[in-house]
DNA sequence: CTCTTTTCTTCAGGTAACCTGATGATTGCA
DNA sequence: TGCAATCATCAGGTTACCTGAAGAAAAGAG
């Protein structure tokens, strides 16, 4: 691809980590967008980590590792597309429950059957064992990785 | 960590490469900044496709899947850390080179410095067995995902 | 109980990393 | 030689985050 000062791609998994998560990062949103729930790949902060009882936003925030305020916005949006709603805390006057309508429900139920495609065409692709194999791998380096970075 | 909705993200690759992209995504930025060499992570775009003869910013942005005008805004930046320059394209009066620097060919060089270090410690987690199967999934997924897209 | 500190959310404003559209210089083809 | 295509860049917009400040309610100290 390149005579520069660049060493293959092919022998660094950081970039093939990069690209391969590129090829297949879009495909979910892609999927519930085209089966009727309107969407952008940020909300997916929401649908990831929403319960079915509700979830307060600051519990959101720290759930997908961002902070209230960004959360906030995204819980905007998804109560003007009409995913969620928000209502009040029962047991805390301070806060609030965002709580996922039907057709939030549906979008997030449709998502699973997206996921679940994925999965099935990546068994075409690589085979149980290998599949399995990089579900391993991955969660190996997860692991490592995010060892003692907490504070 | 969730009774909601949602299925356990260990059974989703989607989800694990994510992850898996995300803790080792900025290491090899990080590495380079602390050799000395301050930059963003969105410069990588044009170091990683840089040749040493030097590289228009129209030929940039093509292989780093990005417009022309964002492509140089990256530029500007870099040539104000002074690691690359823009000279004038002799074959073409139109367009520009951009040449890496002395400097920016040194945190080339330490950017593949800190590439070999992340690989070992790959290999010391996973073995290399499991490092190669790791890439040739990786390979197989990017192939298989990026085929007929290109029009 | 009252007072203070903490927690929860939201308002306001800022930044990074892209994008589209328009413009001027130069090239290469008919 | 005239003119469409190409190259870079200027101007402005969007998305997805961020920090800081502020008001309401809860929790803990005395």
């Amino acid at each position: 691809m390149s005579d520069g000062p660049n060493r293959p791609a092919s022998e660094n998994t950081t970039a093939l980590l990069g690209l391969a998560n590129s090829a297949l990062g879009h495909q979910i949103v892609a999927g519930v967008v085209t089966a009727g729930y309107p969407q952008r790949a940020a909300h997916s902060a929401v649908f990831a980590h929403i319960d079915l009882a509700g979830t307060r936003p600051g519990e959101l925030a720290r759930r997908a590792n961002m902070t209230p305020q960004a959360m906030g916005e995204l819980v905007d949006d998804l109560e003007r597309l009409r995913y969620v709603n928000r209502r009040p805390d029962p047991t805390d006057r301070r806060a609030k429950l965002i709580v996922l309508t039907p057709r939030g429900l549906a979008s997030v139920q449709a998502a699973h059957r997206t996921i679940a495609g994925i999965e099935s065409q990546l068994t075409d692709l690589l085979g149980e064992r290998r599949l399995r194999q990089l579900h391993r791998a991955l969660h190996d380096i997860i692991n490592h990785e995010g060892r003692g970075r907490r504070p």
